[in-house]
RNA sequence: GCGGGCGUAGCUCAGUUGGUUAGAGCGCUAGGUUGUGGUCCUUGAGGUCGUGGGUUCGAGACCCAUCGUUCGCCCCA
């Protein structure tokens, strides 16, 4: 007989297991956003990670590298294409739609989970990876691009590096600022368009303003003497920025201007910002976003304006520390002899009072110690059959080594005196 | 999708110009000494050398492919 075929024990590519202290990370980072967007009055919104292809497609802009070649897609078993979402934004439209949330406006929603794109996988980028994300629809005054901003801020000091990244904004104008603006690129850049790099003589046909964050040094040598996206915003669009700015300046959120952020995704006007940290390469986008202001009525709901923006958990673990673990408090160390689930019902105690704790009933009194040290857990309580019948314990306070015969009443309040 | 680095026990790594039964530390197992742990000593288990081909009398070491990972590009969070 054969054994079952092997295995291949890896995750899949791009995927990754987040166990223990990695998973805790993970959790408190997420834990913390939904302490703060519930300090701003968002409603959580939990989608789907499936979701029809055209909710994507439609939303994104054909020509985004997301949509052209980074969807994981499926049939489902009817025929239809399905898509694993590469985003958030989309799908939260979608359920604005789908719920009528746009008939009670505005509307604050706030979601986490994982989003999926088969990318080349790197540090800090994953072909399964979380964001956490938040936005607002109905509102179109640059008061709301602040408060999301705002909200941005808060998060990143919450989760302890703010100070160590940059805000960078910029505005893409509306859109008869940005058309205008990108007849001039093309007009600029069409004389010079041999030497510019091949991904960028491309963008020059499909999405010009995306040349201006390009690295390549040709590129760069090329914008000398560009128009300016600045010199062709109209006097509301400019009005609108400006105001950004001075909620910023009030509210003492630092940033930067930084003409170059035009973002990947189509749908993204006026208000444009990154959230940089310094120490992770090439990927050291945070958190980013923008206003939308066009996207809902593009996927077929009412002209909404609309802002938000995501971050990515996985940059943001490799931005902070991992959070200091809550161990165990007590571990309970019944001897063979002792009564039928009295460990457990002792346990039972200790955790109601709030105490972390394990039941330890098998191996050698001397391993369930060494590890128990190991894992600095402060207290060990031994239990016997003569604790049973009496109700009783020992204690043992593994710091110091001393040892404590205790009721179980009196051992809760020792604990907790201990603990305070 | 493109280019470069890496891939040896659970972890961190050694493995000389290819040569017999692949090593160390930590961890794990069992035991001894510390009253029931953190010290010290002893014991044991655990490796298809990422995988598949090839060169060779002989490959963990060389070649090819493949998978994974990592860095840059691209893209983006």
């Amino acid at each position: 007989m054969t054994g079952p075929e092997r295995l291949d024990l890896q995750p899949v590519r791009g995927m990754r297991d987040y166990v223990g202290i990695e998973g805790a990370h993970l959790l408190s980072l997420i834990t913390l956003f939904w302490e703060q967007v519930s300090l701003f009055g968002y409603t959580p919104c939990l989608t789907p990670l499936l979701e029809e292809a055209g909710v994507f497609s439609r939303s994104l802009g054909e020509t985004s590298d997301v949509i052209s070649k980074e969807m994981y897609t499926l049939l489902d078993r009817g025929g239809d294409p399905l898509v694993l979402r590469p985003e958030g934004t989309a799908g939260i439209v979608r359920a604005l739609l789908s719920n009528r949330l746009h008939q009670d406006m505005p509307a604050h929603l706030a979601y986490a989970g994982p989003m999926f794109r088969y990318e080349r996988p790197q540090k800090g980028r994953l072909r399964q990876f979380h964001q956490v994300g938040v936005e607002h629809f109905g509102e179109a005054s640059p008061e709301a691009d602040v408060e999301s901003l705002l909200l941005s801020w808060r998060y990143l000091t919450a989760v302890g590096i703010a100070e160590d990244s940059r805000l960078q904004i910029n505005t893409l104008g509306d859109p008869e600022s940005r058309s205008a603006f990108r007849c001039a690129l093309i007009q600029h850049l069409t004389p010079v368009a041999h030497t510019l790099s091949a991904d960028s003589q491309r963008r020059l046909q499909t999405n010009p303003l995306r040349i201006l964050d390009s690295k390549d040094p040709a590129d760069h040598q090329a914008l000398i003497g560009a128009p300016a996206l600045q010199d062709f915003l109209t006097p509301e669009a400019r009005a609108h920025f400006d105001r950004v700015c001075e909620g910023l300046r009030v509210l003492g959120i630092p940033f930067e201007i930084n003409p170059r952020i035009v973002r990947g995704l189509d749908y993204y006007v006026h208000t444009t910002f990154e959230w940089v940290h310094g120490g992770l390469g090439a990927q050291g986008t945070l958190l980013a976003g923008g206003r939308y202001d066009g996207l809902v009525k593009t996927m077929g709901g009412p002209d909404l304006p609309g802002v938000g923006w995501a971050a990515g958990v996985e940059r943001l673990m490799l931005a902070t520390l991992s959070p200091h673990i809550q161990g165990v408090s007590v571990v309970v160390i019944p001897e063979e002899d002792t009564p039928s689930f009295y460990a457990q019902a002792l346990a039972q105690d200790f955790r109601n009072a709030g105490f972390s704790t394990v039941v330890w009933a098998e191996g050698s009194l001397k391993k369930r110690l060494k590890k128990a040290a190991q894992r600095s857990i402060p207290h060990v309580v031994f239990v016997g059959q003569a604790d049973g019948d009496a109700g009783t314990l020992t204690l043992k306070m593994m710091a110091t080594g001393d040892q404590h015969q205790l009721s179980r009443a009196a051992a809760v309040t020792f604990l907790k005196g201990v603990a305070s």
